[in-house]
DNA sequence: CTTCCCAAGATTGTCGACAATTTATGGATA
DNA sequence: TATCCATAAATTGTCGACAATCTTGGGAAG
C-alpha cells in the first residue's frame, strides 16, 4: 500500500492504481483532452478487467476529468476557455473562504512552518528561475496548506481532490512557466501575513485578488495557445 | 427512460434507477443515516447484480450520500453537527456566487418567471400553513433556479448534485416545517429583487444571510433532536 | 482473567462472458 | 447523387463466479 502526492488517498486496490494512473495522464496530457476513451483498449493497457478501468473511471468523472453518458461512453474532458472561467469564478469562492476560515483554525504552528516553507522556496526559486516543476509544486503546497488549514473536511476534500487537479491541467497543459513567480510569494506572504493576525476578512479578500490574477495569468497563455492551433488548422 | 424530479440526469440504466431510488432511500431516511450497507443484501433487495448496485454506490459517493472504504465497505453518511456546519459553509459561499452570476446573467422572462412563482407559493402557502412538501418542494425550487440562472454548469453541477442533497436529508430528517415559511419567503422575494436590479454584490449579501438564518434554524431543531436521543438513550 | 493468535466465515475486489444499445457499413430507392 | 433503412460490427451495461481481504469467534499461552 503506497501512498499518492496530492491526494492523500491511500493506494490500496487495482482500480485506485488505474484511477492515480490516469489521473495523471490526462492531467499532463498523455491522454490528450476532449478525446474518447475506449475501455477495452484502455483496459488492455493497463492490465486490468474493464470493471476495474470502469471503476477508476467513475473516480475520474467525480473530479471532472472525464465526462460519461449513457451507452455512449466516456470522454476526456475538453479544455475551453468557458470551463476555465467557470471553474475559477467556483476556486475563488471556495478557497476564498478556505482562506478566512484558516484565519480562525489554523494552528501558530502550521503557520509559522507555512512561513518557513515559503522563505525556502523563495530562495531556491531564485536559483533555479524558470523551472516551472518547483513553482507548480510550491504553488500548489502554499494553496494546499491553507486549505488544510480551514479545517474543513467537507471543503478540503471539495477542493483537493475534486477542483485541483482540473485546475492543475489546465496548469500543466498551458505550459504554466510565468513572470508571475516574484509577484505571486509577494501576495503569497500577505496572505499569510493576514492568516497570522486572524484577519480572516483580509485573508479571504487577498486570496481572491491572488486566485484572480492566477486566472487571468491563465487565460492569457490560453489564448495564445488558441491562437497557434488555430494557426497550425489552416 | 424517465426522468428523475430534482438531478436532471435522464434516467436509461438500471444503476441509474437503483442510484435514484437509493437516493431517496437515504434522504429520507428509510435507509438510516451512520448504517453500513451491505452489497449483497441490498443487491438481491434491488433485483440487480452487485455490479449495478456498486455503480450506483460509487454515484453516491460522489454526492456525499455514502462513504466507502476499500476492502471494507459502504457505509451512509451520519448526520452530525459538525458535518451540517462544514456544508452550510460551503453552500453559503457557493450559493452566494450562483446568486451574484445570476444577478449578471438571468434572463429577464426567467426573473419574471420566478417572481411569478414566489407569488404563487406565497398564497398556496397561506392555505396549505405547514404542509411540509410544499415548503420544501418551493424553497427548493426557488433556491434551484437561481443556482441554474447563474449559467455556470461547473457550478449548477456542484451544487444541484453534489451538496443539494445532503442538504435536504438534512432538513427531512430534522422534519423541517418550520414557522421560517413566511419569512423565508420575504427573503426570498428580496434577493429576486436584487437579481431583477443586476445588483449581484446585494444579491450575493441577501443570500448568504438567508442560507446563514436556514441554518441556524437547521441547527436548533438539530439540538432538539440530538437531545431527544439523549433521553431515549437513557 | 486477560491477551494474543489462528482459523472459519463473511464481505469486498476482480475477472471473463453474455445481453443490450449504439455506431458504422452498404445497398436500395427517389 | 443524396437519403433512408436494414444489417453487421463494435461498444457499453449487466451478470455470476472466483480471488483477495477483512471480521469474528474460540482456544492457547501468559
Amino acid at each position: 500500500m503506497t501512498q499518492d502526492a496530492f491526494s492523500e488517498t491511500p493506494i490500496t486496490t487495482a482500480s485506485d492504481q488505474v484511477f492515480v494512473d490516469m489521473r495523471r495522464e490526462i492531467v499532463e496530457g498523455s491522454i490528450v483532452q476532449g478525446s474518447k476513451i475506449s475501455e477495452p483498449e484502455l483496459a488492455k493497457r493497463y492490465g486490468v478487467s474493464r470493471a476495474t478501468l470502469r471503476e477508476a473511471l467513475n473516480r475520474l468523472e467525480s473530479c471532472y476529468l472525464v465526462e460519461r453518458k449513457a451507452n455512449v461512453g466516456c470522454r476526456v474532458v475538453a479544455l475551453t476557455a468557458e470551463r476555465l472561467i467557470e471553474v475559477y469564478q467556483v476556486r475563488s469562492a471556495l478557497e476564498g473562504l478556505a482562506c478566512r476560515l484558516a484565519a480562525d483554525n489554523m494552528a501558530p504552528d502550521e503557520v509559522q512552518s507555512l512561513k518557513q516553507l515559503l522563505n525556502q522556496h523563495l530562495k531556491t526559486q531564485r536559483v533555479k528561475e524558470g523551472e516551472s516543476y518547483y513553482q507548480e509544486a510550491g504553488d500548489l503546497d502554499f494553496h494546499y496548506r491553507i486549505i488544510k488549514g480551514s479545517k474543513n473536511d467537507h471543503l478540503i476534500h471539495l477542493l483537493s481532490n475534486g477542483l485541483y487537479q482540473l485546475i492543475r491541467m489546465y496548469r500543466v497543459q498551458m505550459g504554466m512557466v510565468g513572470p508571475r513567480v516574484s509577484k505571486a510569494f509577494d501576495e503569497h506572504l500577505a496572505i499569510i501575513n493576514a492568516i497570522e493576525n486572524h484577519d480572516g476578512e483580509l485573508a479571504e479578500l487577498l486570496m481572491k485578488r491572488h486566485i484572480s490574477a492566477s486566472q487571468a495569468n491563465i487565460q492569457t497563455k490560453f489564448n495564445l495557445h488558441a491562437a497557434q492551433n488555430e494557426r497550425v488548422e489552416q
